[in-house]
RNA sequence: AGAGAGGUGGCCGAGUGGUCGAAGGCGCACGCCUGGAAAGUGUGUAUACGCUAACCGCGUAUCGAGGGUUCGAAUCCCUUCCUCUCUGCCA
């Protein structure tokens, strides 16, 4: 959510921002600036109101004391007559608060400048690449079919228990999956982020503090009889950690990593983009969050990518960095740099990670503030990134690491597999 | 799930209708004291919104949350959430 002092005071050239996502805001932002001149003069007169209430309050009981109870009572009335203005007034104020919060609410985040403008994923902007595309065998497969010849990943039978979406993982499978969780989350502590196990259910506050609701609530789960929601990733319960919270300035950077299961109703996703592990109901994903310093939080964002290079890296897979062009930024993002592993048998990029800086956008919503050593209060920037989500990776192992023989695991799991192919 | 108790400032804790944003203590900050520290001592120490150039000042709101009674509510009533104890159930 965007403050509304700062859209007063640099209008224009968020308008102009907002042109790179090809969103004209004109209207809205004028709408937004009414209502927030309306909010204000409302709680001015309210205000006084108030104060000539409290004051004939204060008096009230003098007169009694000194028995002049005709004068107490004409008070009284008096008294009376302000409190149904009173409450008038703050029936209006509720009304155009929740107003405005709601046209807020259809403000998308400022774009950072370096955003490039654009309409779609067409215009994109590769940063970065590394990694050589192998030359795979005669008859190489795609991870579905490579997952039902090695027995290792069993989809109909998670259709039969669950649904589409929910796939079973066996033996070799099953045991990388755990091996790469712990792969993940050793290489984020190593790196300072300190580890959570969060609850995979969340409240409605904890909902509309990282933006999932109002807006997104058909991609969540609900469950509606304890009205909780199943995370759709771990971004939820560990940003909203830090929900009204009023942090000090020596507590920063905060660093924060989890694994969690994610649940993703994905409505209107059809296609081959649902093949096999492309997209699934539920995932396993290692996620990272940082709460930082504004002007730290480009900073930390470059971190962030040179942690997940190294990961990537590490797996000997090919992949590329895209900074995102404003028609394809996320809604509550300034910058997000997205990384796509090359599946080689399927011939296309996958998204593995994305990490974005949110800037104050989400910590707006979560009213999660910085005390500065000098006493001043601002908002927090928060960032989130995966490192990494485990389908597509796993889909990139199987489909590169494949030979005659089996998969080959990467070097730097076999420690955590203690095999080192899968046949 | 049933019965009972309770939710007050960073923490503990007083306060059962009227100058209560809230006693007292602890903690914290700054000063004095000290060779230095401890002890002692003095001062200060919530948040949001509005007016404003202002993190000076003034106003308003906030004692889990929401509503009600009243001229006036931390205090009374209703709803709701949460915590604790006992009982039940259970990984």
């Amino acid at each position: 959510m965007l403050q509304v002092a700062k859209i007063r005071e640099n209008k224009e050239a968020y308008l102009k921002a907002l042109e790179k996502r090809n969103f004209d805001a004109t209207e809205l932002f004028s709408e937004v600036l009414r209502l927030d001149e309306e909010r204000r003069s409302t709680q001015a007169t309210l205000d006084e109101i108030l104060a000539e209430s409290n004051k004939l309050s204060r008096e009230i009981p003098l007169m009694f004391k000194s028995g002049e109870h005709m004068k107490a009572d004409l008070l009284k009335e008096k008294s009376a007559g302000l409190k149904v203005r009173s409450k008038e007034l703050s029936g209006k104020l509720n009304q155009v608060s929740a107003d405005l919060q709601q046209q807020l609410y259809n403000l998308p985040n400022i774009p950072n400048e370096l955003v490039p403008a654009g309409a779609s994923e067409a215009d994109n902007q590769e940063v970065f690449s590394e990694g050589e595309i192998p030359q795979l065998h005669e008859g190489a497969l795609p991870h579905w079919e490579l997952a039902k010849k090695y027995d290792i990943i069993d989809f109909e039978l998670g259709n039969k228990i669950t649904g589409a979406g929910f796939p079973v993982y066996k033996g070799k499978g099953a045991r990388l999956q755990r091996a790469l969780i712990t792969y993940f989350l050793d290489k984020s502590t190593q790196a300072g982020y300190t580890e959570f196990q969060m609850p995979l259910m969340v409240n409605e506050a904890s909902g509309i503090g990282t933006g999932q609701l109002p807006d997104k609530e058909g991609q969540m789960y609900h469950v509606q009889q304890d009205d909780l929601y199943l995370i759709p990733t771990s971004e939820v319960p560990i940003t909203n950690m830090f929900r009204d919270s009023l942090l000090e300035e020596k507590d920063f950077p905060i660093k924060c990593t989890g694994y969690t299961p994610c649940f993703r109703r994905e409505a209107g996703s059809y296609g081959a983009d649902v093949r096999g592990l492309n997209r699934l109901h539920q995932f396993d994903k290692v996620e990272l969050v940082r709460i930082e310093k504004p002007e730290d939080s480009y900073a930390a964002l470059d971190d962030m990518v040179e942690h997940v290079k190294e990961l990537l890296r590490e797996l000997g897979l090919p992949y590329r960095i895209l900074r995102l062009c404003g028609g394809d930024l996320g809604f509550t993002s300034s910058m997000t740099y997205d990384f796509e592993v090359y599946s080689t048998a399927q011939d296309r990029w996958l998204e593995i990670s994305s990490c974005s800086n949110i800037e104050a956008y989400q910590a707006n919503r979560l009213k999660l503030r910085i005390r500065r050593k000098d006493g001043k209060k601002e908002l927090a920037h928060t960032l989130n990134g995966s490192a990494l989500a485990l389908p597509r990776v796993l889909a990139g192992i199987l489909e590169n690491y494949q030979t005659p023989e089996g998969i080959r695991i990467p070097e730097v799991l076999v420690p955590y597999t203690g095999f080192d192919l899968i046949n």
